[in-house]
DNA sequence: GGCTAATCTCTCGAAGATCGAGACTATCGT
DNA sequence: ACGATAGTCTCGATCTTCGAGAGATTAGCC
């Protein structure tokens, strides 16, 4: 193997190593308050929808978590124990629940994931337009290779 | 907020969106082995010692995947049982248990993420020198970054 | 319009995963 | 040597996940 590619390999593997810190993150967020890899998880699909201006339901974030129907029932009963959800019936289709993040949870996770966001966003003020060019470009090649692998990989 | 702070923003988003996909990958892993996330996670922290050729203890095992030991102890049992993994009494220290990974699960292991690093080094034959650069530079500050707030995020 | 099938969530009991407390063995420091 | 410490394991309790099936609502068809 040459250099070339060892340097590449390289960056493979601290890809690697920036996705096990970035776990660390959430682990740290759930050991605050009090909950499991899994609800952090779902909080975090949640939040993302939010985000796009949609209201996950149970099954969409079941879809999200990949938890069955059973598990997410028992998931949302402890968020919304906990007060970090509340269930809202869907008036278009009254068989969906929707689940709706609550203030204190909300400001919890920007808390939390908002410090860090702020702080890549500045660093990455240090790039000029041509290296963030090639960072989305970076970006977009692994999450479709990811992609691909995370469909197609099990040739079993 | 202009239109520089927006793409800077975007990317922070779309790093995000890689680590969920790469989850994808564990679990389509985990599935095609009937294991769960953490084991998944224990066999990935093990293969990553190996790497580095050290032969992982059941307590630096716990402390990779955050677990208490008597989890680590179920834990190993279930790798055991499935023929992942074997506990070798460590000669240096007879209180500790290593853990090696047998034949078959290195080349599951391989075969799953071998693929998807292959496909990402032959991406990022792509990339200039300089292109190459700029990837480590962002690699290397996100993860310092996201390391900072792993240990000193919760101010709470 | 009414009937059947499909969809969505929930309940229940069983199986699996994690933990705290404490036992047991091996090593370290004096 | 001997007490203290470190590493793993056992046990029982608690929390999580699941499959099967019930109940309620919507969609499709005649």
């Amino acid at each position: 193997m040459d250099d070339a590619t060892a340097a590449r390999r390289e960056v493979a593997l601290m890809l690697r190593r920036l996705d096990v810190e970035l776990d660390a993150v959430s682990q740290r967020f759930a050991l605050a308050h009090g909950l499991n890899r899994t609800d952090v998880r779902a909080l975090v699909a949640i939040m993302d929808a939010a985000r796009r201006g949609e209201a996950l339901s149970a099954g969409g974030l079941g879809a999200a978590v990949e938890l069955r129907s059973a598990s997410v029932t028992a998931l949302v009963d402890r968020l919304e124990r906990g007060g970090h959800v509340r269930r809202v019936r869907d008036p278009e289709d009254r068989r969906r629940v929707t689940l709706a993040m609550s203030e204190s949870a909300m400001a919890a996770g920007a808390e939390h994931f908002g410090g860090l966001s702020r702080d890549m966003v500045d660093a990455l003020g240090g790039y000029t337009d041509e290296e963030l060019a090639v960072v989305v470009r970076f970006l977009t090649e692994m999450t479709e290779i990811v992609q691909r692998h995370a469909r197609t990989d099990p040739p079993d």
